[in-house]
DNA sequence: CGCCGAGCTAAGCGCTTGCTTACACTGGTA
DNA sequence: TACCAGTGTAAGCAAGCGCTTAGCTCGGCG
């Protein structure tokens, strides 16, 4: 109890700004050497998946000994948490920002900007990204939960979208919801391979994804 | 190499039929034994994934004793190298029947068929799917190089119908390698989520994204 | 009958795993 | 001065890992 609470050393407020994306200014309070294993557990659980990482990989990484991970997180799943929620508050409030950017410039405005906003950011932190999108069933089922809810709030974002343009008329979209699956397959599936099979930026590939986006939602010639 | 010899007694034409789609009955002579076990390892690895995974798992799953894996395969590697070769040598087929099966019906019922098709199986086959999908990192370079071959062929399958479709003019496709990729990995990430967040049938959902790729390759009106 | 190879297991080897314990050092505060 | 919370390590524990060894059973064949 006493090492948990220590171990939660670093609050939500702190945890929320470290390197990679955890390398902003933002709320950074925290003793360096959190940040270090946090960005080393990134790193590894990228190359080798969670299960494939051990704690002394992550230790070694960020220049402790084995036991120096556990004066700052209380478990290896506990340090997993921590990236998935940080890494999906992130990816949330990217989507979020970048639709209210456009304003009240109508569906098919917004629809581009949340997907070329999420497909940019996909490409830009495909590190973290990857550790976020493929490993979440190693999540004790509590903190799983937690972090779908995440999740959810992203999918109701983009389907929002579609049904919005569907009822203004601008959009033909037969099947909302498996439009909106298929759309974010299509963007969380970037961290999978970026960068290895395009040479396009992150912004580059954003646009394009964000198109392909519109097209799978305008009104198109083949029928009436 | 006498073990390895023995181990390696399911040649490529015996593995080749086995049970989930490792179920059917083409050529089956293979011990019922080393079946279940790569039926157990589909289900084991899909669940916790390859380093999740222990060959003790694997074997009580089969009703094997821990030993009784290394009869039949030469290391949890090797198992995992043959689930990941077939299960690409059977999308790779069933992408090419696919796209035969409609001869010359020109790009678009191409485009429409082999999207259909590979989505269909990535729905039938989720838990195989996921399996080759998405744990490739832990086959040794060998043998990740040969499976990565026969994705590349399955990525120049797809592309081979855009740039037709663009040459013969009935596809508007802008930047072909983009799309080629956002197309396959919209399919490919079924695999990831099916069926979880969809009551569709997996051929509902074929013709559902066969259908989302239309729409991304076709001309619209927005342009000239 | 005797023999052989295929299939399988009990036991266990050497190593790695996540994590704990006991202790040391440091800078700030009383 | 004494103390203490924060940060770190050396050592090691119990359990689990991939895999091997030695030996068993059993059906088929001379």
């Amino acid at each position: 109890m006493s090492k948990a609470t220590t171990a939660s050393g670093l609050d939500e407020a702190q945890a929320r700004g470290l390197a990679e994306m955890w390398d902003d200014e933002e709320v950074q309070q925290g003793p360096a050497s959190a940040r270090r294993l946090l960005v080393a557990a990134v790193d590894a659980f990228a190359a080798r998946g969670y299960h494939g990482t051990s704690t002394r990989d992550i230790a070694d990484r960020a220049g402790l000994s084995p036991a120096g991970v556990y004066v700052h997180f209380a478990s290896k799943e506990d340090l997993f948490y921590r990236i998935t929620l940080v890494g999906h508050q992130r990816t949330l409030r990217n989507a979020v920002l970048a639709v209210q950017a456009v304003g009240e410039a109508g569906p098919a405005a917004r629809l581009h900007a949340v997907i070329a906003a999420q497909t940019t950011w996909q490409a830009r932190h495909h590190t973290t990204a990857r550790v976020v999108e493929y490993d979440l069933p190693a999540l004790s089922p509590e903190h799983y939960e937690e972090v779908a809810a995440l999740r959810r709030q992203i999918t109701a974002l983009v389907r929002g979208i579609l049904n919005e343009g569907v009822r203004a008329g601008v959009f033909d979209v037969p099947n909302v919801d498996g439009t909106t699956l298929a759309l974010l397959s299509m963007v969380t599936d970037v961290a999978r391979w970026y960068p290895s099979n395009s040479r396009q930026s992150p912004e580059e590939l954003g646009t394009l994804y964000a198109d392909l986006a519109l097209r799978m939602a305008a009104p198109h010639n083949s029928d009436s």
